[in-house]
DNA sequence: ACATTACGTCAGCCTTGTTGACATTCCAAG
DNA sequence: CTTGGAATGTCAACAAGGCTGACGTAATGT
């Protein structure tokens, strides 16, 4: 045809675009909002949350991987992970190769953190996924995919490899 | 079909439902860089960004419904505003009708950094949609407002309706 | 007349990000 | 063996941007 601008492309107009700009802004708020009620009671934080997260789906993590996939500086997770080992949550081994490097893991009483926090998130995540279906879903993840930096695209399709 | 679950409901496991989780971490890292670049070179932060965004589209909004979008207390929002306003960005005009109110406008160096924002971010946002394409999108959208707290998503809808 | 609402502001606290400087420990290359 | 560099930890200091609490002022509604 023709025309490829017009209601074929009406979903990259300006005022098309602003929307999802703010579905994204609130969105991500209902997304956090019930971890962070839980680490509220416990004087935790969102970065307590990030570290604990990846820390358990990728067990014996080096801090530095940990900090290219949370692209924060060294001393900043270092304050804390230093409350987690204090409080027990995370627990933190010399490298058996290289024993410069620390190898991060969840306790027990970590994974039990984890879970709770991962529990609340989840069951948001589900409800929002039934009400939208299979096929939104898909949609939801390519868009979502799209929209990372090419480094961090790396360090989310990494997550789902099989560790050695 | 006999079998709702199974293959039909793979969305749904913890798994799936864990990369959701990392997607929206990663994607929302992407969705803020654009903008957050622009504004550390003027010194500005997110909160700025938010301010301008949403009084650019709802020009004489009042402090109050600013609040409540914004979801942060007043005195988090004054601090912000006041810099706006100092750097004449943001202009306070007193209510017409009830003078306690506050309508903020942008001013024209105000529109001017907005749409310097907004078009950084639209443009990831357009590219994201690009690669993603119209179905996606939709799917997009709709696991968004699914994942919204209620009072937010009406904050959302609200924006899109005509102003008085 | 009085309570309430909308807003601004001051003071102080917390988390979480930043930089810079410096020590330690270890690996690897010369 | 020595030395450079990488990985980590730690200390100090700072800023943004959340929060609470308290107080003042002006306008509005009852």
């Amino acid at each position: 045809m023709a025309e490829p601008s017009g209601e074929q492309l009406l979903f990259l107009t300006d005022e098309q675009l602003r929307q999802g700009i703010e579905a994204m802004f609130f969105a991500y708020r209902g997304f956090t909002a019930d971890p962070d009620r839980i680490l509220e009671d416990m004087s935790y934080g969102r970065a307590h949350h990030r570290a604990v997260h990846f820390i358990n789906c990728a067990p014996g993590t080096t801090v530095n991987n940990l900090l290219n996939i949370l692209g924060v500086t060294k001393q900043s997770l270092n304050r804390v992970l230093r409350r987690l080992i204090a409080d027990g949550l995370v627990e933190s081994r010399v490298g058996r190769t290289d024993k410069r490097e620390r190898h991060l893991y969840l306790t027990e009483e970590g994974k039990a953190l984890e879970a709770k926090l991962s529990d609340a998130q989840r069951a948001r995540m589900r409800s929002a996924y039934r009400k939208a279906g299979p096929e939104a879903v898909a949609g939801f993840r390519q868009v979502l995919e799209a929209m990372m930096d090419a480094d961090m695209r790396r360090n989310y399709l990494a997550l789902r490899e099989p560790r050695p």
